[in-house]
DNA sequence: TCTTTTCCTGACCGTATGGTCAAGTTGAAA
DNA sequence: TTTCAACTTGACCATACGGTCAGGAAAAGA
């Protein structure tokens, strides 16, 4: 009765498989940390046979860095959001939301980060020696323009950065532990009260309220 | 040339092979995780051959358990610099000096306990549905009665928490990332910026200053 | 001293894992 | 239709892992 579906074409059955796969691997790395994860249960998550991973994904380890790498971008193109604002209570703002946002919506990945820092980085050391450092660089003297300006106190604004990382990826990666505590998962009145409180405790904490 | 050691007596022979053990596992499980953890390398570290190691805690898990739960118990014991404080001032200050310490003695312990609630706290549940549950009410009632006694801002005590606890872990967590960022481990004036930095921002957040 | 209990450890075992491979199937190009 | 390259997969392999055990060493007790 099933309509029979229509066969793929080629980049079709590649582009979607790696999809699959990588969906798959990001669940299972983050619920079991890269040694705890086997390719086996990524491959019955992903609903194809073992041996078709090492097709797409040569090894394991190819796997999981492309994993940590997919999650690198999300964190990136997220930041964009403070650089158009005229002063920290919109760009910080911004930035707390979109960060609150992927906690919500990827927060296997955040564990997956979380984890692959919490050893070292041993993946994405070269770029954080790079492209987060440059980063952070270019954000420490937009937060120091600001201060310049009179537009808010004047904090370090290196800590201000750790501070807002800590607290939104707080969420996602101590999600279970917040769930917990709150009688079962947050619901989105929670999430927004949630983005609320943090968006006034650290904007009134740099002095921009 | 060297003093041939005294022959220790049984329990000292237990505590001082427990303690061994259950150092080097607190290093390795920060370093790889659980499953990443290999009982070899645990026992290589401390120095003994594996199958002594399971003489004195009988799965790799009875292990892990162990060294998470001594984790816990510092947690508390830091939380005590709370309630005998008379305002936030003192008593969130004194907080965040005690966790920043926590942070910066026992990076490794505070890993794992990492590492377990973001894989869905499968050996401290319990712990999270009692003991850290009680104890977070408790704070909420202090807290609010800060709030009524006008010594504070009317902020919402449970994101209070939360953000206390992912600021300070992670100096922990994130201390590889924040070296990196930084150029080199953290100096003893670099953690005391931190700690300032950190007591100021929440601080000023919450309204106590 | 003799006996008992605790501690120690090399050798071993079953299992599960990451990865390989050869033999196929299927879509695209000629 | 024929040819070719891309995709698929069950079976297989070497390795490494958690855990066991028997037998010995060393301390405590009688």
């Amino acid at each position: 009765m099933t309509e029979a579906p229509r066969p793929l074409r080629r980049n079709e059955i590649r582009q979607q498989n790696e999809t699959l796969i990588l969906q798959a691997a990001e669940k299972v790395f983050a619920e079991a940390g890269y040694g705890g994860a086997t390719m086996q249960l990524i491959a019955d998550m992903a609903g194809l046979p073992k041996a078709n991973l090492h097709y797409y994904f040569a090894t394991k380890e190819d796997l999981y860095r492309r994993v940590v790498r997919d999650i690198f971008e999300i964190w990136l193109q997220a930041a964009e959001s403070m650089d158009k604002a005229p002063g920290p209570i919109e760009g910080i703002g911004a930035y707390i939301e979109a960060k609150m946002q992927i906690s919500r919506r990827h927060p296997d990945g955040s564990k997956v980060w979380a984890y692959e820092v919490m050893h070292g980085a041993p993946v994405i050391q070269d770029y954080l020696e790079t492209t987060l450092r440059d980063w952070t660089a270019g954000r420490v003297k937009l937060i120091e323009r600001w201060i310049e300006e009179g537009k808010m106190a004047r904090v370090d604004p290196d800590h201000l950065l750790y501070m807002l990382w800590a607290t939104t990826q707080h969420y996602a990666d101590f999600g279970h532990q917040i769930a917990t505590l709150n009688g079962g998962a947050l619901s989105d009145a929670d999430w927004q009260k949630a983005t609320d409180s943090v968006k006034s405790m650290i904007l009134r904490g740099i002095g921009a309220l």
